[in-house]
DNA sequence: CGAAATTTTGAACCGTTTCAACGGACGTGG
DNA sequence: CCACGTCCGTTGAAACGGTTCAAAATTTCG
């Protein structure tokens, strides 16, 4: 590279800052603000389901759930970031999500997890036990049509990766990826024009269908072709949203 | 090939006789069929539904529902065959599932459909409109833990069908296809050791991100290698379920 | 029966993978 | 503080699985 910047990744000793600040330790908060992004549940359904959660403090590789064990809790994510994978038997690996702060797992009645989840940076979750959210959704409706409409987002983002592991070429998923990252930063209340890839390229890979040569590959020449400038090896700044636009397809 | 037998399509003319026989037209065993399914709903519900209900018969082509339009009905399947799918500008497709008798569509509280669903054999449909449903869920909470339960299942599907898109070779895509489709049908009462192809060899390939050619390629050699017997165009008898199972890999 | 659609098969091509080498960042221990 | 090993990212060159293009065979349907 002509520019040769000497890179520093953010230090990686304490989970990052929670984007709502909880009280540290307690997690009625985490509760009220997980379920209210929902815009459905009651202040009541909120405090019985928080004084069953507790926090969990992880670090990166630490793992939430396990393909095949029992689904035995739910998770809320606070604050880091967690990848979910499924695996062949020769070590074939198959992202199927990032979890970034807010997003929920194992929400499924299903009674096992169909999938492993791990951390990939310093994390916060809230955990509540599936027998005592099932006793909260029993009495309160509306935290089950609340979860239900997230479960149900979570399909329709599931669908549109069919279409990009399916039908899109390399440059094509890459591209959407960045886009996807940047709207969920956002919608996080975070600058949407900075993505942040908190995983490294093999997870990128992993989760795009690809190998971390070609994803290493294509960030290289969106970055001679100025759509993106690196900030930090794991940071980019979107130079031209409109042409990664255009080079996502659909 | 060696030997050249004549085939002949099942005749189109007619929907295919329904699993669990319904009065025609009437549609209150269908709606108890599709509930109780889930095996919670409750008798009341299942009356209630029963009565915003309608049955609609539909020929191959028929569109259900369309990707942008406001999702204001759901359906749920008793005869017949239908495609979801998401399309690109370029005309690039990607079907997401196929429905079968039992199956449903539109669950999700999302004001417009993300996928466009069309009929790809004679079907008949139970329509009921999202209003109504609502109002019959608001008043029977088990019944949108049930309809969860469903969508959750579809979501662990989708995370499978993701592992399969991103990672599996054709040959493994293949004989995962045909597995599974021999599972559903096993699963609504038909026998298992039949698999039919419901769909063209281009519709198959859009749901496994192959080409059509590719698809026709592999279900040759798994004639060749005594895996199946062709019993007519659209169907195979799985001779070597073993060796399936292990050319579709995990 | 004849036309249109689907399926099958072959051969050339190409996008992505595979294999390989190198460089930078970071942690560890002397 | 520097030497060393490890992990991650980048880049190049060769190989390959699946696609594309093309044509023929079979099936479907009016």
């Amino acid at each position: 590279m002509l520019d040769s910047i000497s890179y520093r990744r953010a230090p990686a000793d304490a989970p990052p800052a929670c984007p709502a600040p909880e009280d540290a330790g307690v997690c009625s908060s985490c509760a009220a603000r997980a379920l209210s992004v929902c815009g459905r549940a009651s202040d009541a359904a909120v405090q019985r389901l928080s004084q069953l959660t507790e926090t969990l403090t992880l670090k990166s590789g630490d793992v939430l759930a396990r393909e095949g064990d029992p689904a035995d809790a739910v998770f809320n994510v606070t604050a880091g970031a967690v990848r979910v994978y499924k695996l062949m038997s020769d070590g074939r690996r198959q992202i199927v999500g990032f979890l970034f702060p807010g997003d929920f797992l194992g929400l499924s009645p299903s009674p096992d997890y169909a999938y492993t989840a791990e951390a990939i940076a310093p994390t916060r979750v809230c955990r509540f036990t599936r027998k005592s959210y099932l006793g909260v959704a029993a009495e309160y409706p509306e935290l089950e049509s609340a979860l239900f409409s997230r479960s149900s987002d979570e399909l329709a983002a599931a669908q549109e990766h069919m279409l990009l592991l399916g039908r899109k070429t390399a440059g094509e998923r890459v591209a959407s990826f960045l886009l996807d990252l940047s709207a969920r930063a956002a919608r996080r209340g975070e600058n949407g024009d900075i993505v942040v890839l908190a995983m490294t390229r093999g997870d990128g890979a992993d989760y795009l269908g690809l190998t971390l040569e070609t994803v290493s590959r294509i960030l290289s020449s969106m970055k001679t072709r100025r759509l993106l400038r690196q900030l930090s090896p794991d940071s980019y700044a979107i130079l031209d949203r409109e042409a990664l636009r255009r080079m996502a397809g659909r």
